[in-house]
DNA sequence: ATGGTTTACTGATACGTATTAGTAATACGT
DNA sequence: ACGTATTACTAATACGTATCAGTAAACCAT
């Protein structure tokens, strides 16, 4: 029976008969500590009978370390994100790291607060997905030494900062999805573009304009919709976009929920993907997979990048990071499925 | 520009020219302490020019409270639990706390880590989704005085245990679903269960089971198949019952995933949902009103789930619960779309 | 002028740990 | 038998904060 308050290593030293140096020693088997097996073990027998438990508090103000690091991203119910932050789960949890989560809902006050609180040092590094805010706002916690690894809509150039970044190739990856219906026969392509003024969003809408002009397409800007980037402003956008005349014979969906939307639409018309209308999205949810017709997509292996953003904050963690800001491309890859 | 180094209350202070601890006085606003409004504003310039933040470790060190808790879930990409994690995110970030997320993978041996990790006091409190490791399991971390309140799959007596307890009645719940197929007409019902050996997946078969006692239909094992809690699984499992003559006009699925599964191996055997054979699913995960027919599933409101269980442990720390225990059953909801 | 109250602070300490610099006792080589 | 090396520890300190128990000075009422 451990009695009701925590037992600290002095409660353990009092009962082994040794001093409390020593059972720090003792549970950190400190190197080039010379411990006989006897004390030990009475030291060990000590801790089992009290159930003591390291503090982690005590031991963080002491040696400066966290064992925690963050993950700051908007939405988890987002489908992009579970598999992203599952992926810096694993890293974490191999390197015995606790991950802290925060979602900012893409609201840039949220953004600041969850930057603020961070320059708590309560965290060993972090891994941040932002909207709002640029690398200026994440400069006090780099000279704090506090590893950052964010992950972008494009190349970046940090500066003299040591941020790394992620990113892919937004414009490419578009304008594959794009050339993938051209190439198709598909001649009048429309686009379901999400409203909000993000960085992937004009990176994507450039992508689909490029492989229109590639393949010596005209651009017809009224075949862009602008709307949510759910499934219910895919579907209205599409619905709009079934009035135009002629109506155009695939789309492209800056994401998967409005690609999912816009099916819904052309069914709702007596139309069907992909005999009437071809769609393509982006980011393969996982419901992407689950619908009828499957959707095609361009999926952005969110595990991975997760992973890898976690692997690349250890590595600075852990100081075998080069001291410049690194920017890497993530792969994309267009997943042909049933509904283009 | 701020130095490189951290700057503590000592460094403000001297820059100041005022003690330590009339620093902490005015960076806590330290009830019934008269500071002169020219001594703050000295101190709170010199926070400013220092560019100081508190140390969240060393507060906490002091003060015994970490103001963060722990969520302890299977897995984020199972889609069950972003909702479930975003409703207990809402509360800890009203309370200004942090959140600790851990994804247990549903195995032993990291339910065991996550807990032993608890012990070491980074959190005041924690919700927990366990599936191997029962209530006693939990018992020290109550005995430490950290809260906790647990997703569990029916009524529970916590014993003399301060723990709290959330579940929905499974067994009424699949009661509910199979009794709503029965009373659309159907007589030959088949199950597809899920292998694995959890409780609401016993007490889910057995609201089905009762649902037809109930309604004097009689019982035909073999309309019952396991399988994996995936699509993939839902998908074999139905293409086995689709080999049973004659064939069922209903299926209830044990989850979402396997529900969605069922209607594709009814595509591909050439039926229709829910022409042929209706399907039920149980949980309502996203997936589940994007798929064609939409699907007719059982929600367990998992936001709410959340939110309510974060906002027990926050009474709890807050020490405005009752001493003893508490069991809540929270509420369910047929909800009805395409797909039966 | 006196005593009491309020104002404006500060010194000291503790939270639980890791670590440095040491010391006393034993073992070892010759 | 002597000096040295090794073994087996420990005392003291610091990490950065919050808080308790003061105290000196200013202010006030009589």
């Amino acid at each position: 029976m451990t009695s009701p308050v925590r037992p600290t290593q002095s409660d353990v030293a009092r009962l082994a008969g040794v001093s409390q140096a020593t059972v720090s020693h003792v549970v950190n088997d400190t190197p080039n500590m010379a411990i006989p097996q006897s004390t030990r073990q009475r030291i060990l027998d000590a801790i089992d009978e009290l159930g003591y438990v390291p503090d982690r508090t005590a031991r963080s103000l002491r040696t400066r370390k966290t064992y925690t690091i963050a993950s700051v991203i908007p939405d988890i119910t987002n489908p992009f994100y579970p598999a992203f932050q599952r992926g810096i789960q694993g890293v974490t949890r191999q390197n015995n790291y606790d991950l802290v989560a925060y979602d900012t809902d893409g609201e840039l006050a949220n953004e600041q607060r969850i930057l603020d609180s961070l320059m708590q040092g309560h965290v060993d590094g972090a891994i941040v997905v932002l909207f709002h805010l640029g690398y200026e706002s994440l400069e006090p916690l780099l000279r704090r030494e506090i590893p950052i690894v964010a992950l972008v809509a494009g190349k970046q150039d940090s500066g003299d900062l040591p941020l790394d970044s992620l990113y892919i190739d937004n414009t490419a990856a578009a304008h594959k999805a794009v050339s993938y219906l051209i190439e198709k026969g598909h001649t009048r392509i429309g686009m379901l573009a999400g409203v909000e003024e993000t960085p992937p969003r004009r990176s994507r809408i450039l992508g689909y304009q490029q492989a229109l002009a590639d393949h010596g397409l005209s651009l017809v800007e009224t075949l862009i919709r602008g709307s949510d980037f759910t499934e219910e402003g895919g579907r209205e956008a599409m619905l709009e976009l079934l009035k135009v005349s002629p109506l155009p014979t695939a789309i492209f969906a800056a994401n998967d929920l409005m690609g999912i939307g816009a099916m819904m639409a052309i069914r709702e018309a007596g139309l069907s993907a992909p005999e009437d209308i071809a769609v393509v999205g982006f980011d393969d949810i996982p419901a992407a997979r689950l619908v009828n017709p499957s959707l095609t997509t361009v999926t952005q292996f969110q595990h991975q990048i997760g992973k890898l953003a976690a692997e690349m904050v250890f590595e600075r963690i852990l100081g075998s990071a080069p001291e410049e800001g690194r920017s890497i491309e993530m792969p994309f890859e267009l997943i042909v499925r049933d509904s283009a």
